[in-house]
DNA sequence: TGGCCCCTCCCTATTTTTGGGGAGTTGTTT
DNA sequence: AAACAACTCCCCAAAAATAGGGAGGGGCCA
């Protein structure tokens, strides 16, 4: 088990990341961080709303082969348990309950990824959503151990890992749409939280009718088809905040 | 205009920020930080979906209250621009044309917030959203350079200074929202698309009947008091992604 | 000044959604 | 074996949303 990490060869393989032009610039640079800590693995993997994933990291191509061919991103629990959370976990404390997760973990132990691990969660808009993980083969104190001592300098490779793989994605623009008025943001806030017509329309001290004017119109602009669909839409242009 | 900026200091600000154990102690590292790097302000705000926001920084106190009682997160630019990012942004590239972003603006300019400003969007589950802002007022090419210059170190410090924060924020969920079921997911999706219940019935196979009872237990695990609000809830919480 | 957009109010019908209820199968977990 | 969750189907009556139409006042911009 790796306690002593030269800080030195750390720094070194951040440089090389910092200089990363291409996307299999990373793959190096994580395989040389995972020999500076001595651990089993070091995996950076990022998934987007459209079901696109990129990873780079020392997992076995055959159990990366096979997560992907057994679609395990819809089993495993470090990626369900990491989504709603925004803290770095370790893997113990994961809900590894189900039958399911249960076949998942051992499989992937012999695979050999290790029966510890420590995953940091990293998100971006539209449901883009990416681990950083560390994994090992050793005993919970040994572990724990590890986790303790290098938490912090683990969560800052994460997320310079991160913006690094995001230099190679484009960036996204929202959708040209003509921007609500600001009774039509309201109106739409309101119904997102749950109002109907006639309580909205009471909040902003309106009519029904007039709010139901500007339901319309910005259903219009949003060129949605009813009103759950221009929430959905509003929403996802980041033009109402709920 | 700071080109120069000591590195011992930020790493000092760094430790102090590491040994932060209340939110107080964020808003003397981060004075602390603007003045290493000389600039106007330094601000970290945080919002989540239920609205609670926290911020902390070197604005002027009536910048904040005005911002706040003027309920400009719904207005400001860098706030929504920001929202379908995720690299962060300069202000100067932001979309300034609706009238009442242009009298935003001048607002803020004359609480001395400053007419140039970097901000880094972060993000975390249920719709934790933060963001961390570099300003100051200066010309474009002097902010240029000091943005290409200091970009990576805000952009750690930005990371570096969210997760500190979030570990004053509880790390809530396990059963706060259950997880839908695959079927329940569609429904949600089909109805945030736009559909009407006959049509996501009838896309997804089933009886109309039968969908409703999907509708009905999504609503029911989601807390929400009717369908656009359920649909809501659930891009909000990434459960579905539109 | 004329055009455009925003805000406000009103009508009638029709379609859709909601809130209750009940019932059976399959599968997994304990 | 029993408990639970997910998936499928059905009825009814009441509430809500929708699709059309129309009208006037105010502000901004060219």
């Amino acid at each position: 088990m790796a306690q002593i990490v030269n800080h030195a060869d750390v720094d070194r393989s951040l440089a090389d990341l910092e200089h990363a032009s291409e996307l299999e610039d990373l793959q190096a640079v994580i395989i040389k961080l995972r020999d500076t800590y001595c651990i089993d693995h070091l995996v950076y993997h990022w998934v987007n709303s459209q079901g696109d994933q990129y990873g780079c990291g020392t997992y076995a191509p055959a159990w990366v082969d096979r997560y992907i061919e057994k679609d395990y991103l819809r089993i495993d629990p470090v990626v369900l348990g990491c989504y709603q959370r925004f803290h770095p976990v370790d893997w113990k404390r994961l809900d590894w309950s189900s039958k399911a997760a249960r076949s998942f973990r051992r499989e992937a132990i012999e695979f050999g990824v290790g029966n510890q691990g420590f995953s940091i969660p990293i998100r971006g808009p539209n449901g883009q959503y990416a681990l950083f993980t560390a994994s090992h083969n050793c005993s919970d104190t040994d572990w724990d151990e590890f986790t303790k001592t290098n938490r912090r300098p683990l969560i800052l490779l994460a997320h310079f890992f991160n913006q690094k793989a995001l230099e190679f994605e484009p960036d996204r623009l929202p959708e040209a749409s003509r921007a609500l008025s600001p009774r039509e943001t309201d109106a739409m806030t309101f119904l997102a939280m749950g109002l109907n017509r006639a309580q909205a329309a009471d909040t902003m001290a309106i009519s029904e009718h007039t709010l139901r004017v500007y339901i319309e119109s910005a259903r219009f602009k949003l060129g949605a088809i009813n009103t759950t669909h221009a929430v959905a839409r509003a929403m996802s242009r980041g033009l109402i905040v709920v």
